[in-house]
RNA sequence: GGCGCCGUGGCGGAGUGGUUACGCAGAGGUCUGCAAAACCUUGUACGCCGGUUCAAUUCCGGCCGGUGCCUCCA
């Protein structure tokens, strides 16, 4: 299987490090609001990545996930939000809704949470860990101590040998001169980052004593993934996934954090990033009126999975442009899936014989080749519209290719039930006042199952029924 | 200013140096009690200008347009 890797801007063949298992390290959401579609579709790719990795690439994986449940804007909206509380205890109310939401909206998505270890950067393991890795820093000379926090030094990281810039090469000449001019914090050099705040008024903070300073405070943003990716899944991992407006500063940072007590100059064997969406071919923001969640989109009417199919509609480094228009094409093709899928119930619909498993067989075969090819999920989508453009299907066959389409697209087919006895008696009755040539009870018959969301159509084996919407 | 990515038919969106992507929507027809589905047919697609080539949407250069990163945003 061949992936992307932003590290050596080429596609490069997924071997395990270890040779069996593919760890994989997703940076997850920020809990401190609803999660919008962007932040979705970048879910949307790391959850298919880990399927393909499995199905296509027949590899076991371990998939981790961070919540941010720590940083400027938890802390801000949950003083907002629980003002009578501790800051402690604000933040674990906000941060604790926020991440039912978020896993609420990735089920509603198809992904699988189950297939997920989550950790919180504030779970007590992990602030200890970063605390222990600030302090390993320190000692080292990688790190300093400033009025307002703790600071990584990249120069020092450059004078040991190592390579700032392995992900975006940084000079004078592409430095913003916001950056140079930021004289705001007491930093050595402009690009240090901060691995530690002391503590602010009515911010949540954890006991931190470092060379003697008592740093009582919070971690910074990057250290907690480096630290939360290590203590999950070793390092070096195999594949670091994100959004491409993380690869500077955040990855880079957590490479610099990583690699500077180590020999081995990798943190992760490949960085893999999803660009962004637009809508109606904007940036997506709240001031343009553009900004949806989930939520947004199920108050239109449309199916959840409807958004996933939009997004593994296009390939994961290309921008997707989320139209309204196309959102409807990809419900439409959704219907017609679950339509296809339901034809499992049908005898009208069965088709024993060798021709459909063969071309079962040719079809899954081409997605899993598309998916091998850098997840080219648009591709593999092609070959499920096709092989599910038909009006016939293998009795002996479909469910287990349903099973292994759900393992690799999640678009939850395999399961689908049957209609009830009393729906299948509506139908017998109409075909026989059908036969009978009696068109209004017929047509009355059909109107009522269309009522209940049932729709037929007449084949030369009798009807069959699909389902609404 | 620096470093990138992209520009494909009504919409979305793959891909390729010379042959239909695909999905959705549209038009005409066959079929049908009606309907739906199916099937058949159909629409001068590759931003603009040059260059390389027997041949470019596909390679190269320029231009125009969109978009991203360059301090905490997927």
């Amino acid at each position: 299987m061949k992936l992307y890797n932003t590290l050596t801007r080429k596609l490069t063949e997924l071997q395990p490090l270890d040779g069996k298992t593919v760890r994989m390290y997703s940076c997850g959401p920020t809990v401190y609001d609803h999660a919008h579609i962007g932040n979705l579709s970048a879910y949307v790719f790391a959850d298919t990545l880990r399927r393909a990795i499995q199905v296509a690439g027949n590899f076991d994986v371990q998939h981790a996930m961070n919540y941010t449940d720590v940083d400027d804007k938890t802390i801000r909206r949950s003083r907002e939000e629980f003002p009578s509380d501790t800051p402690h205890e604000a933040l674990q109310k906000l941060t604790g809704k926020y991440i039912q939401i978020f896993n609420d909206d990735m089920r509603r998505i198809g992904n699988d949470v189950g297939a997920l270890q989550f950790v919180r950067a504030t779970d007590p393991k992990v602030i200890w860990g970063m605390q222990d890795l600030i302090s390993r820093l320190h000692k080292k000379g990688f790190a300093y101590i400033a009025d307002d926090g703790v600071y990584f030094s990249i120069d020092a990281y450059r004078k040991a040998g190592k390579t700032y810039g392995q992900l975006l090469e940084l000079n004078a000449q592409n430095t913003s001169e916001a950056r140079i001019q930021n004289d705001e914090y007491d930093k050595e050099s402009a690009h240090d980052f901060a691995l530690w705040k002391t503590q602010k008024d009515g911010e949540p903070a954890w006991d931190f004593t470092l060379d003697g300073h008592s740093l009582k405070g919070r971690p910074g943003w990057h250290i907690e993934c480096s630290v939360m990716s290590r203590q999950l899944l070793g390092q070096p991992f195999d594949i670091h996934t994100g959004g491409v407006d993380l690869i500077f500063p955040h990855h880079e940072n957590e490479i610099a954090q990583s690699t500077a007590l180590e020999t081995d100059p990798m943190m992760a064997h490949i960085f893999a990033h999803n660009d962004h969406i637009l809508v109606d071919g904007k940036k997506m923001s709240k001031s343009a009126k553009n900004f949806y969640t989930l939520d947004d989109i199920v108050a239109k009417g449309y199916d959840p999975l409807t958004f996933r199919i939009k997004v593994l509609q296009s390939h994961y480094r290309s921008q997707v442009n989320f139209t309204w228009e196309s959102l409807d094409a990809a419900q439409n093709l959704l219907t017609g899936l679950r339509a296809w899928a339901d034809l499992k119930h049908q005898k009208a619909a069965h088709q024993r014989g060798g021709e459909l498993a063969a071309a079962y067989k040719t079809a899954l075969s081409n997605m899993l080749d598309a998916l091998r090819n850098d997840l080219n999920t648009a591709e593999a989508l092609r070959w499920l519209a096709q092989l599910a453009d038909t009006e016939q299907v293998d009795p002996e066959k479909i469910q287990s290719l349903l099973n292994i389409l759900d393992r690799l697209f999640g678009l939850v087919l395999a399961d689908r039930p049957d209609i009830t006895h009393e729906q299948k008696d509506l139908i017998a009755s109409r075909e026989a006042a059908r036969q009978a040539k009696d068109w209004p009870l017929s047509d009355k018959l059909r109107d009522q199952l269309a009522g209940q969301g049932i729709s037929l159509r007449d084949t030369q084996n009798g009807p069959i029924w699909s389902r609404l919407g």
